[in-house]
DNA sequence: ATATAACGTGTATTTTTTACACTAAGTAAT
DNA sequence: ATTACTTAGTGTAAAAAATACACGTTATAT
């Protein structure tokens, strides 16, 4: 169909309309905690640009899928981890954010709990790896991908304030100390214990067990689940901490 | 270089990279308030697709623009307004959302005073005109354009609730029940007199004026106007209606 | 037995939110 | 000038929520 007539390395040769020049690129900023530490899922990066560089789960659009999917695929293909609501919150686009060529990347956020339950295993070669890193310790990331943390990390604690995401970060049994734990992680402050506990208490989307803690130093704490049920009630009622 | 051995119309043959074939777009949603109703600016487009409709102001990114910069432009082209402060909220990126191609469109919020200052003249021959429409009776749009504005309906919502964003509708001087109203219908609902105004005087943002309305029948009301230099150092506080 | 370290609890004060109804002032019509 | 009309403008009491604050309890480790 199309001759060639000069010995330029030409990719893909193809019709295109004018403005149609683009990429669509996902990145997922995923928090985990795992008991103590507010982590980021991070991955080691096996192809140009930034290759073997640390960065953000992230990958371009697909032309047959619309974004939501392709951040599920993505962060599925780049770490082994399916069946994550991930909720997107900004488009970074900027020109000269992606070093080749136009790329807009929309960038979706989760909070996730973490343990040997769920392994971390790239399915593509995108990824050499993937990992979750201290977000007080972070290496130095590829493209704009602190920048997109640190939105991330802005949304997440305006977000928590009026919607219980820490259960989210939490195993199935948790103690309070640990849900105070991960909010003053998030929010980069100390609570008082007492009032705390009443304000949380308070929405009553915690099931008390009969369970203690097993296996810790000192007194056990009476553990407490996430009662998801009554939290969907609760939908659109302001939580403030 | 080139040589087209065929027939097809071909609008540019170029260079691609597989996965930059994606266009993107801002659409941009502007509210304003007359002093009673709730508008929307829509324009009547002049260019396919839905040429003929009415639709939100938007179009394509250009490659030397940063999606910020290209929302600057495109609602300067479609409706004459310069130098409106814009935040994104939401890129809208399902697969069939535009006829043409794939399009992933990154959408903008402003409220903007209304007011004959402020003259809607297209620059570009993609929209015949711009209008200011009431948002309790809109047009049928063209794209998902009516989806855009919900979210964005449902973003404002939510941001009134903390922001003293009202004042940005409303004229440089106003009355309280003004005041009131712009909250009333973004809200959508009524609320009481005494409790709204000792809320909105409490945050200490507005400065009563020697003033009162002129040429209205009955009683005239004092006049008040938004102290940005006193919000400023609100910054962060929470306010709730 | 004792030391340790985290657990778990209550109250008083202040602040914020809510509910609620009438008088005052200016305009328009007669 | 009187009257009718419409919107402006105001206060208080009760309930709810937020804040400040300290010590006895309990399981573990030595």
């Amino acid at each position: 169909m199309f001759q060639i007539t000069n010995s330029l390395t030409i990719k893909v040769l193809k019709e295109v309309t004018p403005g149609f020049d683009f990429a669509v690129s996902i990145d997922c900023v995923l928090f985990g905690f795992d008991g103590s530490e507010l982590k980021i899922l991070l991955i080691e990066r096996n192809e140009e640009p930034f290759k073997d560089w640390w960065a953000l789960p992230g990958n371009l659009v697909n032309e047959d899928e619309s974004v939501d999917q392709s951040a599920q695929r993505i962060l599925k293909e780049l770490t082994g981890l399916g069946d994550i609501y991930m909720e997107q919150y900004y488009a970074f686009g900027d020109v000269n954010r992606h070093p080749q060529g136009r790329v807009i990347s929309v960038a979706y956020y989760a909070m996730l709990r973490l343990g040997g339950d769920k392994p971390l295993k790239p399915l593509s070669n995108y990824a050499k790896k993937a990992q979750w890193v201290n977000v007080a310790s972070l290496p130095k990331l590829g493209f704009d991908h602190q920048h997109i943390l640190n939105k991330g990390l802005e949304k997440i604690k305006r977000r928590i304030k009026h919607l219980p995401l820490a259960f989210e970060l939490l195993p199935e049994k948790f103690t309070l100390t640990q849900v105070q734990s991960v909010y003053e992680l998030i929010l980069g402050k100390k609570l008082d214990k007492r009032n705390f506990r009443k304000k949380i208490l308070s929405f009553k989307v915690l099931k008390e067990l009969e369970e203690k803690q097993r296996g810790v130093s000192f007194r056990a704490a009476t553990l407490y689940k996430f009662d998801k049920r009554k939290y969907n009630k609760l939908f659109g009622k302001e939580i403030s901490f």
